[in-house]
DNA sequence: ATAAACCGCTAACATTTGTTAGCGTAAATA
DNA sequence: TATTTACGCTAACAAATGTTAGCGGTTTAT
């Protein structure tokens, strides 16, 4: 009998969930299957449902936990004074630290949400709606006070947000330059090119 | 029994591969069954197999007539006689008219290649990879010219790349500017980015 | 120490999956 | 018109999937 090692403060659960993530993200939610995991977990499929409640289950406590961190620190940047492009910078650094920290988790929730079941579905896509439109309410503001060009700002946040998952490249490049590096050209290109 | 209705210059096959691409856009290709898309064909499973040879040729085909496209092209921007910014510019306008016309096909090509079995793998993660190189190299042509920033060739890259697939979401939504529209907003924040 | 909770195992299940075999009819060719 | 080819159908398959039931040992709490 192979227990589930955890570390401190680590449930057996949590530790499902993160191998879930590795696996989820290098073949995708579908394919990945419950024997997979359980392998990666050093048990046997059947005894992950000791912990957890199913598959999908697995995947909402990905997709929300990563929306829930975006939704709350957009939150506090939004209500800092600062001008609206600065918050646009911040938001994109904070979005290129966790895609470089978190990476397998966040683009799990970035590419698998689509297979969530409703409610879980609808309820994600509707966050992810409303912090994209928060997003473009910071953007239009910009443009109002003449510090972003004058460009529609849903396409711009698209770009950023999709820009930004491109570090999955990055990470599967063989010679990185540094996550600071990285982080520096991409607002360099990204900032650049919203400011007039 | 229900044939498959072909127009001019289509074989059976062309119908079946372009549902695929429709089918495993919406549903991923793990997801999208062999049922599923016999139904959207108007036939039963069985009988896709008198036009295919299996699921992932279908994929094979997808990918690479996507792949294909873009070396062409590419060849051809290559070796136009202007700047380097221009060629960036061209790339990423026929980048962008692709995406928004040939939507289905790019975006599979784009985000189920994983499912590609060896050879064909390995042989699209070269082009690919190759590919990328090739922009990158135009993009460090322009930056010796002092037409382009001071930045990272290959980060420059994947931010275009990703992008440009960022389009995915302008398809799904409900109030869409024009294609045109859209597309002159990406160069002017993506070429505007990369410029001096 | 004893009871209770936890947790991993084997075995099995019902579905769903891609795919093949073989039959019969419609279309294409002669 | 006669014959061959193309193609859709039903039936069936083996494999893989998510998941449950129930047993027995181990850890934890009393």
């Amino acid at each position: 009998m192979a227990r589930i090692k955890t570390e401190k403060n680590t449930s057996r659960k949590d530790v499902i969930v993160s191998k879930a993530a590795i696996l989820f993200r290098e073949k995708g939610f579908k394919a990945a299957s419950m024997r997979d995991l359980a392998e990666s977990v050093g048990v046997e499929a059947a005894s992950l449902y000791n912990h957890i409640k199913s598959k999908t289950e697995l995947l909402h406590e990905l997709c929300f936990s990563v929306a829930n961190r975006f939704l709350q620190k957009l939150d506090e940047i939004e209500s800092e004074p600062i001008p609206a492009i600065q918050k646009i910078e911040k938001i994109l650094r904070f979005h290129i630290v966790e895609m470089v920290n978190n990476y397998e988790e966040v683009y799990v929730s970035d590419r698998e949400w689509k297979h969530l079941n409703d409610p879980y579905l609808s309820n994600f896509q509707n966050q992810r709606r409303i912090y994209r439109k928060r997003l473009a309410a910071i953007i239009e503001m910009g443009i109002k006070n003449k510090e972003i060009k004058a460009i529609d700002a849903p396409t711009a946040v698209l770009i950023l947000l999709h820009a930004i998952s491109g570090i999955e490249s990055w990470h599967r490049s063989k010679q990185k330059i540094t996550a600071a590096a990285l982080e520096e050209n991409m607002v360099t290109i990204l900032v650049g090119g919203l400011t007039i």
